[in-house]
Formats: structure tokens, C-alpha cells, sequence
DNA sequence: CGATCTTACGGGATTCGTAAACATA
DNA sequence: TATGTTTACGAATCCCGTAAGATCG
């Protein structure tokens, strides 16, 4: 039967600290009789009277004198709370923790931030620019709320949100006779020498065994651990190489051409990634909102054309 | 409009806990649409959706999961307070501060502290053992809430409780002449060797300034801070000495024999001095109540009889 | 189909506000 | 007497519980 409630120790409070019921009641909304039920019940709860009254002035108890502090904390407590709870819902605060595979962070997600940070400016946001198996993982034990990577395949604990093909393209120098295909096969590209990422990225692994199980060959000539390198060197004439057509934006600022790439073509779906059975934080389901809008334009942005 | 209550507050930490309606209603004592609608009205005051509900599991969204221990706290904090109150007030816990004049606080106290003690063990009783003005100025300033002094007079801020008459009694030891009778006058104590008391005591001021009043002249042959050293020094054949009736007890268990005085008879009424408009702690109120009523063996005790 | 949460609605308790009574300075 | 608190009572509100509906596994 230990039930007090906010409102009654929202009223002591006011009745402490203005020792007055009378001028409590304006601070409370209340009439002086509610105002005054409530602290008779209020004390019944306690086992003892708070305040001593005279009908003419009010004084706390020595009781009521230790009370009153620890009222007024709770009831700043629940403030607090509450307000805090307000802001995060109304996004005038919080954080969105996400993870992206590089091609990807380093290329389209920039501007989708730029974008979202225009909307909800006090949202802070945090990018782990991490190799794609690492995104899932991230996800998967609640690291991130969020992950842009490849189609991880079937996971029951994941949620997967495609938003486009990734596929690779050719990187030539602009005076390389590829060049003024339209098109080039994998088997044309690799008579050059072939310059390719060093690092531990799903990128590299998946040419060589694609290729392997074609009956390729390749000839690594250079490798390199930053896409941007790769782009030198294909620009210096060292080499072709192929990337991902997310990063055909880069490649071109670097003075380097990109060609479709087939025979075969290999592409992958490119999507968000988010744990299943945890939903999401408001903060962070209108960034993936924000996403799965400009799903087109991203589309869009990895043609050649 | 910002109100939400601890009830609402109880029902989403239960169903934080068990990860389920059903289950949280048995701890919260609700039916499962009573619940829903509970939380239901907590999200809508919070601004967002604090639980993800699927119909069948249910997870706390990222911002339920930051206000989850808050909730947890404040309702900590609520049962804390409520519980030390109740304690307070059935007196399983709590604190008494007294001040008394010495006189009182080495003879009659102890036992009447006793008594309370054996009533309420858990309320622990701090005495501060100080002459008669500082008891009146600590019962002002508050620094205790209960006084037992003499009759402070007219503070507009203090209120009296009479208990009985202290007077002061002749003290001399088994053969002086003066043992034999019924009662002396001042002026036959006087003529032999007078012992006082060096303290800054209303107790020498009060016999001096009466006395010279009167045309009496003390002589005042040993000086001493202790009642007890007065005591010794009369059994001792040093002279004689003029105490409160309140030390009679003392005086007779080191031998000494107390004879009423007269001409004048010197008397103030001793009683518990509290402040006014500042109710007491239920603890002192009771300490005053056992005090009061024994108030009548108290007046027996500073008898000769 | 079964388990679980949500919505709808009637009954009941709590609580509010107005008016009158009461108490102190 | 005047100010301010408490009691009395009618009324509105809020909240709860039962029953029916919806949804997911």
C-alpha cells in the first residue's frame, strides 16, 4: 500500500517553499482543499505529519525539514528525465552510432550525413569506417546502431535494406586503348599489368576468387592499401586496375576513366544493415529514412554515364 | 501538461525487466490493458515509443534503454525516502539533540534518557551539557530542539514548560552544627567558610547577586569548577557551600548533609524550553512527553525528605 | 491456432472545486 | 475581525477490469 504519487510531492514542495498553502495552490493548479487533501494523504503515506499548522503559518517538521531536499532532487530527477527523453524524440539531441565498408564511407555517405545533419543539426554522428564483414559484425552485437555494407547474406538475427547494385568497373588512363570502348571484358583488362588493394578487404578476395573461378589468371603488378593510390598510379601509366563504382567519383577527380567491366560483371547489392528485434532510435530511423529515400539518386551516382 | 506519475513509471521498469506485459502485470498489480494504456500514456508524455512491442517479444528502443536505469533510480530514490520517514516516524530510527544545564544534566537527565531509551532504543539522544544561558541560546538558534534550563522569561520566541522549583539548599558536612537543625538561614551559613562554585555559572551569579542585595556579603574562601569538588571539600571540613536542589543526590552519596535555606528562599522554576512555531521532530516530542511526565518524581527527588 | 498486445466500454474509486465551518492572531 | 486552513459534499475526471479485436509466430 506504499503509493505516493509525484503530484503530492510536487505539492509539498511547493507548500514547503512557499509556506503558505494559499500561495502553493497557484503553483500546483490546485484549489487550497485539494492542495490540502493532498498533503494529509501525503502524510498519512509517511506515517506522520510534514508540516506543523497553525492555521495562520506554516512550518516544516523537523521531518518534513530532512524531506524536503529529497523531494525536490526526485522531483528534479523526473525532470531531467523527462526533458531529456523530449529532446532525444524530438531530435533536438542524441547520437546515431553507424557503420559503412570505405568505398562506401568514403564516397556517397558524406553528403547523405550533410543531409541529415541540415535537418536534425543536434543529432551528433558517429562513422565507423570499417571493412564490410566488420560493419556486420558491428551491427550484429549492438556496437552500431546502423551499417552500410554488402548484402550479408542470411543472417536471421539481421535486417537487410537494399539501395543498389555495386558492381566493378575498370580504371584506365585516359589515354589507354580501353579507353574508347564503351565496354571491356575482365579478360581484355588483365593483360595490362593489374594494380590492386593490399588490405584485408573483401574487395580484393572477391576478384581473385571470382576470377580464379573463371580460369583467370592475375598478375598483381602493384598493390596498394588506399584506393587513392590506385588512382595514381592507373593516372602515372603504371597500370589499369578495377574498383568498386562507388568510387568512380573519386577515380575521375583523379584524371582516370572508368569503363564497365564483363564477362563476367560482378555486382553486389549495397544496402543497410540493422539488427532485427531492436528497434531503432528515432535518431536513428529517419538517417535510415533519409537513405532509403535517396536510394535513386545513390543508384544514380555509381552509373558511368 | 508535463505529468507523469510513478505509477506509470513502475509499470515500465517491471515491463523493462521481464521483457513482457503479461509477466509485469503481476508486479505491479494490473490487468494487461491497464498496463498497456499505462504505458501507452508514459510514451505519449515522453514524446516517443519506449518499447518496440511485436505482439510477441518485446524490446526497449534505444532511448527506453537510456531512461531505464533513470526510472529505476527515481523510484529508488522514492522508496528510500518513504522508508526512512516511516522509520523516523515510529521512532526505528532518528535523533534527539538536547541541551540541559549541567546541574540537570549530571543529576536527573541521565535517568529520564534511560526511561526514553528503553522505549524507543533506536533514536539516538545527543546531550550538549551547557550553562543555563547557552541552553536558552542553542533552543533559539536551533541548534537543539529541546532545552532543560531554568525559566529563560519572556522570549517571544521560546516557549516554557514548568516542571518543578529548583532552589538552593544549604550543604555542610555530618557534624556541623548546622546538620542538626530542620532548615538555616543564609546569614548562619555564612558565617562560617563559603565555597562557590569559579564557574561562569548563573548559579554564583544568582547567589551573589541576591545576596548582596540583601546587605549579605560572601566571602568566599575555596573556588572550584566542579560540583563534585565541592562536594569532597565539605565532607572534607573545608567549609560550607550552597547548591541547587538538583544536586542533593550527588552531595549525600559523598557524604555531605543538605539542609533547606531560608531567609531568603532562593528559587527558579526549571523546566524544557522549545522554540515556538518550530513543531518538534516526533522523536523529541516524545522525549518532552516522557520528561513532562515525570515531572511530578522529579519535583519528589529535589526534595530533602 | 495460440499466445500476446491493443482497443472499446461500463463501473468504481479517486480527486477536484465550491461552500461552509473552524481556528488563530 | 480577518486571514487562512480544514471539513462536507456534489460532480467530474481518471483509472481499472472485463470483453472483444488485432497481430505475429
Amino acid at each position: 500500500m506504499a503509493n505516493i504519487t509525484l503530484k503530492q510531492l510536487k505539492a509539498f514542495v511547493a507548500v514547503a517553499r512557499t509556506q503558505s498553502f494559499t500561495d502553493a495552490c497557484i503553483q500546483v493548479h490546485l484549489s487550497q482543499p485539494a492542495l490540502s487533501l493532498a498533503i494529509k494523504k501525503l502524510e498519512e503515506e509517511v506515517g506522520g505529519a510534514l508540516f506543523s499548522r497553525t492555521t495562520r503559518a506554516i512550518a516544516l517538521t523537523p521531518e518534513g525539514e530532512e524531506f524536503y531536499p529529497v523531494a525536490r532532487k526526485i522531483l528534479q530527477d523526473c525532470d531531467t528525465a523527462l526533458d531529456d527523453l523530449n529532446q532525444r524524440f524530438a531530435m533536438n539531441r542524441g547520437r546515431v552510432v553507424l557503420a559503412a565498408m570505405p568505398s562506401f564511407a568514403s564516397s556517397l555517405l558524406p553528403g547523405l550525413i550533410r543531409e541529415y545533419r541540415v535537418l536534425y543539426p543536434s543529432v551528433s554522428v558517429t562513422v565507423n569506417d570499417v571493412i564490410a564483414e566488420d560493419v556486420v559484425d558491428m551491427v550484429r552485437n549492438g556496437q552500431v546502431e546502423v551499417g552500410v555494407t554488402f548484402d550479408p547474406g542470411r543472417f536471421d538475427d539481421l535486417t537487410f535494406i537494399p539501395l543498389f547494385e555495386d558492381r566493378f568497373v575498370a580504371v584506365v588512363y585516359a589515354q589507354h586503348p580501353l579507353a574508347s570502348e564503351e565496354s571491356v571484358s575482365w579478360q581484355a583488362l588483365l593483360e595490362d599489368d593489374f594494380i590492386t588493394l593490399q588490405q584485408p578487404s573483401s574487395i580484393r578476395l572477391l576478384i581473385e576468387a571470382k576470377l580464379r573461378q573463371l580460369g583467370m589468371q592475375v598478375h598483381p603488378e602493384f598493390e596498394t592499401h588506399q584506393l587513392a593510390t590506385i588512382g595514381r598510379m592507373v593516372v602515372t601509366g603504371l597500370g589499369v586496375s578495377a574498383v568498386p563504382s562507388l568510387c568512380i567519383g573519386q577515380m575521375r577527380e583523379q584524371g582516370a576513366v572508368c569503363r564497365e567491366l564483363h564477362t563476367p560483371v560482378m555486382s553486389r547489392p549495397v544496402g543497410i544493415v540493422t539488427r532485427k528485434r531492436y528497434p531503432l532510435s528515432t535518431a536513428a530511423r529517419s538517417l535510415v529514412d533519409i537513405i532509403q529515400a535517396s536510394a535513386d539518386r545513390l543508384s544514380q551516382e555509381v552509373k558511368l554515364t
